[in-house]
DNA sequence: CATGCGTGGGG
DNA sequence: TCCCCAAGCAT
């Protein structure tokens, strides 16, 4: 039993490794074997599609390429290159991290292990995957793809999240990237030289056999399979390199692997919003920290029970904000948009608004279209600032 | 350990 | 249109 689990973990790492060289993407940060720019790629991968990324990545590497310079960039910068990525305490932890290493170790990304786990923003899969992808160690990692191709291949058909589960699913990782280190082509005095050179030289299209970074391949491989051909719906298990050793595929059980709960409903929210002008600028406002997405920046706006369509109630709201006086201000429909945050379907009215008189005094701040496009806008607000 | 955190792609 | 879910982490 133990032997034969053994000798399918090896024909699936050989034959995992033979389809990731064959059948690997040829995405940017797959040609640098810079931690900084490995780090950064994985930080924006978290929660985010491959081809999503790609621009952001990119905009980030050309603007900010070590570490010192992103350990000092302003605050609107960073906040600028992540805008639309979403999820930004990351942006602020990668920055607090590099900040750390700078000053704890250097300006050199550390490459131990507990160090690299103990960074702001950096969990077990993180630091898992720069640690085999960057310096070719034998570090597992279990993410969205790993977690649904592990539980097809071995037919597991208890929630994942589950902690006996998930414990069971890390330690199938750790045995497969274990396997894979056995075979690097190169000794271990010459693991890093020939590692440096796989990446420099692009050659993941090489075969198996002389595969130098097994533990980097291997890790990839899991996730590059989750991500082209076990896929959540329309698996493409004809084509798939390990269906005779699938669990899931030779039962017909794909579609009900993996086994995650059911999600909680969307609940619905209205919002609306002014674009208020005056004198060529725009009032805007930050988002204060420790709220949806915080510092980022809107126009002003309020919640508000269901959508509102009489014009007296939508003035009503303006009023409250007591950003001038009721009877001076013209408010126009100027467009509906509608949006998902997290559990939230959002409706957002937008009113264009033209002061009359001087505005007063209010929370927010007044900015040209050119000051604005400097400030991330969170998602919605982007677009309303799209249209001046 | 459950929950909150964003946004966009794709079926 | 609606829903799933994507290279997760922090609290």
């Amino acid at each position: 039993m133990n032997l034969k689990l053994k000798n399918k973990n090896s024909k699936l790492v050989s034959q995992l490794l033979d389809w990731f060289s064959a059948n690997a993407r040829d995405l940017p940060w797959r040609h640098t074997c810079d931690p900084y720019a490995i780090w950064v790629s994985e930080i924006m991968l978290q929660q985010t599609q491959v081809k999503t990324v790609i621009p952001f990545w990119n905009r980030w590497l050309r603007e900010l390429p070590t570490m010192e310079s992103a350990a000092k960039a302003p605050s609107d910068k960073i906040h600028k290159l992540w805008e639309g990525l979403g999820y930004y305490t990351r942006v602020r932890n990668l920055q607090k991290a590099a900040q750390v290493i700078v000053e704890k170790h250097g300006g050199k990304f550390p490459q131990k292990f507990e160090d690299v786990l103990a960074l702001p923003g950096i969990g077990r899969y993180t630091a898992g995957a720069i640690c085999s992808i960057a310096f070719n160690q034998p570090t597992p990692i279990l993410d969205g793809n790993v977690i649904r191709v592990l539980t097809r291949i071995f037919g597991i058909s208890e929630n994942p999240k589950e902690k006996k589960t998930n414990a069971q699913l890390w330690q199938m990782a750790e045995k497969l990237v274990t396997h894979a280190a056995g075979l690097n082509s190169s000794r271990s005095s010459r693991r890093k030289e020939a590692h440096s050179e796989i990446r420099n030289s692009q050659s993941l299209l090489t075969s198996a056999a002389t595969v130098k970074s097994s533990c980097s391949a291997l890790n990839q491989s899991l996730m590059e399979l989750g991500a082209l051909v076990c896929t959540p719906r329309n698996a493409q298990c004809l084509i798939c390199p390990v269906k005779k050793l699938c669990v899931a595929f030779q039962g017909n059980r794909v579609e009900e692997l993996p086994n995650l709960g059911k999600r909680e409903a969307a609940t619905a929210r209205h919002f609306i919003a002014f674009v208020v002008g005056h004198k060529g600028k725009f009032l805007v406002r930050q988002r204060t920290a420790g709220v949806v997405n915080a510092h980022l920046w809107e126009f002003p706006n309020v919640e508000t029970g269901a959508r509102l369509c009489e014009p007296q109630r939508v003035a009503s709201e303006f009023n409250a904000l007591r950003i001038t006086d009721p009877r001076s201000q013209k408010l126009e429909p100027l467009c509906t948009i509608r949006h998902s945050i997290t559990r939230y379907r959002i409706t957002l009215e937008a009113f264009a608004v033209r002061l009359k008189n001087s505005p007063a005094k209010t929370g927010g701040v007044w900015k040209t279209p050119a000051q604005m496009r400097q400030l991330a806008f969170t998602a919605a607000h982007k677009k309303l600032a799209s249209l001046l």
